[in-house]
DNA sequence: GCGGAGTCCTCCAACGTTGTAATGTGACAA
DNA sequence: TTGTCACATTACAACGTTGGAGGACTCCGC
């Protein structure tokens, strides 16, 4: 079948111990028996059997990511930044959707695949506060990425929402506009993206003086580009009043900027639109699509780096850490200043 | 530690081999036997080591989807397909990125990494027909996806990229449509996307009696949205006059309508427009976008079953197989007839 | 009550690797 | 010469599972 330890170790003239320990740079080997044990790997081309090295050191070299929806192009980005983060550490990544259902979500934490996995990062939508016992009977490494648990028995990564909201909403009024609608808000949600984000743009209101405006708040289900669409139109016909859009997300910020245009609304000239996330599309939209980026490649990095420590030292008791990655504030052309 | 096979053994009374019979269905239990021992797993919560049935078995459950780039929607939205597909089979799926560069292309198919895995599923974007026989040499069950190669010595799984741009200029034709422009070409290419969508567009011309016209032709790089936006900034400057747009994927269709926008042409009654791909976002665009649906859902079943046969069946010789899925041209308002 | 044909279950040996402990080999000092 | 020590290598037993061979038991017909 496939060459093993035993052929190398034979063709050496070596035990098979010893193609291990050269394998493993085992400090005490002889030269030239090193250089012999190395000479027969190239020759038959040998490579150890990550199965069997699997499952005498009980670990694998995979994280699994569980997220939503690999559709949803901000997950999209945030795979592709935890799949390089953990490419420099030498891991792969097996990929788990959990389509944002909550049974799904929870089964995926106790099933058989878990068992394939050295650790798991694992980013929740449908899963509440209450629902952070469930993290205690993980017994795999585990770091929480989003906003639907904080302080729970876990590392936790995530972003500055709210001062990201906050930085969004200033950055409309900096540029004079007053009567600010937000797509996106799930009403009664305090922590979440959305409670956290609503919190942020009414400190930003609250800064300068402008009275808070429920009317002006729209609520969106899904965060998808259809809610962000539905949620304006309803805006529109409500006939409230507005110059600027704060969109908790960028699709949805572009659902919106769709059904604004449709209206015949100029953006930024009628009304300023920013969203969040910073999605590679924003910056190909018509208009390009100022938004808060909220520093997925940071996230990424430190959680994989987390998540790494916790693997590395199986017993230790580490405390449950939390990062909060940098955010920015990026200027385009829906936010840009009208004559 | 965690519970083995042997705790199961130990607390039904019976052989550990016992236990494994009952788990894998073996026929001649007794029912009360099996019980027993179905009572002392669920009692103990046993699940199966799957590193240790890896190795006594040499699979792992898991396969590994090698692409170019999450963050082009097509192959997220494939990536999404793919692992709904091995979901149903009971596989994992561990993506790895090449960056559509050659050396990592063919790099990702010789390394440790194809240890953890039963098949791959391949989707080359860089390599090139005189690269076919890089795939005799991997001896991991392959399945090749795209249209880089063909007629090489593993299945293929791909789409009808002739027929589709066929129908997608036809249905522009059908519009009353006559100077249309592509947006995409790889000038020289015969295989390759751009190559074969290219013959499609030119047989849909020749169909309805239209002279085909160099100067309509766009030449771009990578198909993004900015390659799209690029092509479409020369085709205006270069004053060609054109009624609608073939663009050979939906990126390259929503970059190149911007530019469109901007100079102010209306979609589609100055230009109709069609991509290829059918990504979520043509939904929500505006216009939306009316493209060609390639079967991704069909490409990935078909892929991952052909996939799943052959590691199935280690010994067996199969012939290569070549699998072309069904597509279907959706309508939208970028092509909507106008009055 | 004995042979034979099931049926049910157990024992042993793998799969390919690595940790532990032990063994072998010189060199050098006592 | 012997003991000690550092280095270099090996033997063996695991890790948790399954395949294969075979043993024990039951049931049947004669």
């Amino acid at each position: 079948m496939s060459i093993t330890m035993h052929d190398v170790a034979r063709l050496a003239g070596v035990s098979i111990k010893t193609v291990s320990n050269v394998i493993n740079d085992y400090q005490h080997i002889r030269p030239e028996t090193r250089e012999r044990v190395t000479a027969a790997i190239e020759e038959l081309g040998y490579r150890p059997n990550l199965t069997a090295r699997g499952l005498r050191s009980g670990r694998t070299g995979v994280i699994s990511l569980i997220i939503p929806d690999l559709r949803n192009a901000y997950f999209a980005e945030l795979a592709d930044a935890v799949m390089r983060a953990a490419d420099a550490q030498g891991l792969s990544v097996i990929i788990e959707q959990s389509g944002a259902d909550r049974e799904r979500e929870i089964g995926l934490l106790g099933g058989e695949r878990k068992q394939k996995v050295d650790g798991i990062l694992y980013s929740a939508l449908a899963l509440g506060e209450d629902d952070a016992y469930i993290l205690n009977d993980v017994d795999t490494p585990l770091v929480l990425l989003g906003e639907r648990i904080f302080h729970g028995p876990t590392d936790h990564v995530t972003m500055h929402n709210t001062e990201g909201a906050r930085a969004a909403t200033a950055h409309l009024i900096a540029l004079g506009r007053r009567r600010i609608a937000v797509v996106g808000a799930h009403r009664g949600e305090v922590i979440g993206s959305a409670g956290l984000r609503l919190v942020g743009y009414k400190q930003a209101l609250d800064d300068a003086g402008i009275e808070y405006d429920d009317r002006l708040v729209a609520e969106v289900g899904g965060w998808f580009r259809s809610g962000g669409a539905q949620a304006m139109r309803l805006l529109l016909e409500s006939g409230v009043e507005f110059d600027g859009v704060v969109a908790f997300n960028d699709s949805m910020a572009l659902g919106a900027m769709r059904v604004m245009q449709e209206a015949g609304l100029r953006i930024p000239h009628d009304v300023a639109v920013i969203g969040y996330d910073d999605i590679d599309e924003t910056r190909y939209t018509l208009p390009t699509l100022s938004t808060i980026d909220p520093g997925k490649d940071e996230i990424a990095e430190v959680a994989v780096r987390f998540l790494v420590e916790r693997i590395a030292n199986p017993g230790t008791v580490i405390e449950p850490r939390e990062h909060l990655a940098a955010f920015a504030l990026v200027e385009r052309e829906s936010t840009a200043v009208v004559a």
